[in-house]
DNA sequence: AATCGCGTCAACCGCGCGGAG
DNA sequence: CCTCCGCGCGGTTGACGCGAT
């Protein structure tokens, strides 16, 4: 069947709009609502079509629309729905409040596809491809996640809780780490650890467990989703074990002032000696919260909570958060750990969220951990 | 300073769906 | 049913800005 144009192209105006026609638009909708968008333009004097003017009302004029970076929480929001909806940029957009489907297909196609390919996992199906794997991301993936694993135990505390991850990804970031570095103390070749290399981290751990959930329907369920679209859940036997990190050592860059994306760290440098007065116990570490607050470490000793969070939500871009450790006291030691509803001395924890009391044997990770 | 290449994103285009007549 | 119309969706384009050379 034939289908007659939209409007009638002649003589109407096409590209950019200028400021006098947004002007004519917004009046026009204020006063008389949208919709009928094909009678909307001549009423308001417009030499655009109709679907021009709904175009740019719903990408750009709409009151409610939200301007600035993506969140991660929205980025990784954007990643998970798109495993299950696909290209369904409208139906992705309706759960990122004023965000419209045309900014997340965008984003997606200009920023987190062309990622997701660096780390070979294929965007469509958002499957782990080795075909697609740059190999240089992965050794510095891998000397990232050697260096953190002075910190955190990542295959072992994957593996042993259940939680599959990628294999391949794993022997062969470690195999290539095992050959070409030795020891976070001994340096042999100096690891600049840039903000993009800390995305490449997170992605790989963020791909490995969008693609091997230990349980799909109840990763996937709509409790989930309700209850917190922007924080991993994984389910660990021994808590405990998920996140460990060497007393009297933490990484310099979550001691950064201000902004760190514009920072480069250096290995050399991530480790820094700390007074020993606080953080020997478990400790929940929770980044639903990242975009405003900050967060507290519940030491053994009550009296001793430090807390760290973003510095400034406004600035960070969605993979690179600003991390900044806010202590009165200098530095401390942080031990990260799982936890229960009390943790594992026995110390109710005060800094539970919603989240954990939904789950109370989960541990919820959503950061660059 | 000029040119080139690339990334970004607003805007366009064609298609399909669903409702009305 | 069939046709038409309005609208929304997803893919694509092209203008623009910016950094590299």
């Amino acid at each position: 069947m034939g289908k007659s144009p939209c409007c009638d192209k002649d003589g109407l105006k096409k590209g950019p709009w200028t400021a006098e026609e947004d002007k004519k638009l917004v009046e026009y909708i204020q006063k008389h609502g949208h919709g009928k968008w094909r009678t909307l333009p001549k009423n308001a004097g417009l030499r655009r079509c109709g679907k021009s003017c709904r175009l740019r009302w719903t990408n750009y004029l709409r009151p409610d629309i939200k301007r600035g970076r993506f969140t991660f929480e929205e980025e990784e929001t954007i990643i998970q729905l798109h495993g299950v909806l696909g290209n369904k940029w409208s139906a992705i957009a309706a759960q990122l409040p004023g965000r419209t489907d045309n900014e997340i297909k965008n984003y997606w196609n200009t920023h987190i596809k062309k990622r997701l390919l660096k780390m070979g996992i294929d965007p469509v199906t958002h499957a782990p491809r080795l075909d697609l794997l740059d190999l240089s991301s992965i050794l510095t993936s891998s000397l990232q996640a050697h260096y953190c694993s002075q910190f955190i135990n990542i295959p072992n505390s994957l593996n042993t809780n259940g939680y599959a991850v990628n294999p391949d990804l794993l022997d062969l970031a470690n195999t290539l780490f095992s050959s070409s570095f030795k020891s976070p103390e001994e340096p042999q070749n100096v690891q600049e650890i840039t903000p993009e290399v800390l995305d490449q981290f997170q992605y790989s751990l963020l791909a490995n467990q969008l693609h091997n959930p230990p349980n799909n329907s109840h990763f996937l369920s709509e409790n989930r989703f309700m209850h917190s679209n922007n924080a991993r859940e994984i389910p660990l036997s021994n808590p405990s074990d998920f996140v460990s990190c060497h007393q009297n050592h933490i990484p310099s860059y979550w001691q950064a002032d201000g902004d760190i994306q514009h920072q480069h760290m250096n290995i050399a440098e991530t480790s820094v000696p700390v007074p020993n007065h606080g953080f020997d116990g478990s400790c929940r570490f929770d980044l639903d919260h990242l975009s405003s607050g900050h967060h507290a470490f519940q030491s053994n000793d009550a009296t001793k909570v430090q807390s760290f969070g973003l510095g400034s939500s406004s600035l960070s871009s969605p993979m690179s958060s600003s991390l900044t450790w806010n202590s009165s006291s200098s530095t401390s030691t942080a031990y990260l750990g799982g936890c229960n509803k009390e943790d594992r001395d026995g110390h109710s924890n005060h800094f539970l969220s919603p989240l954990y009391d939904a789950a109370p044997n989960s541990f919820y990770v959503n950061g660059i951990m």
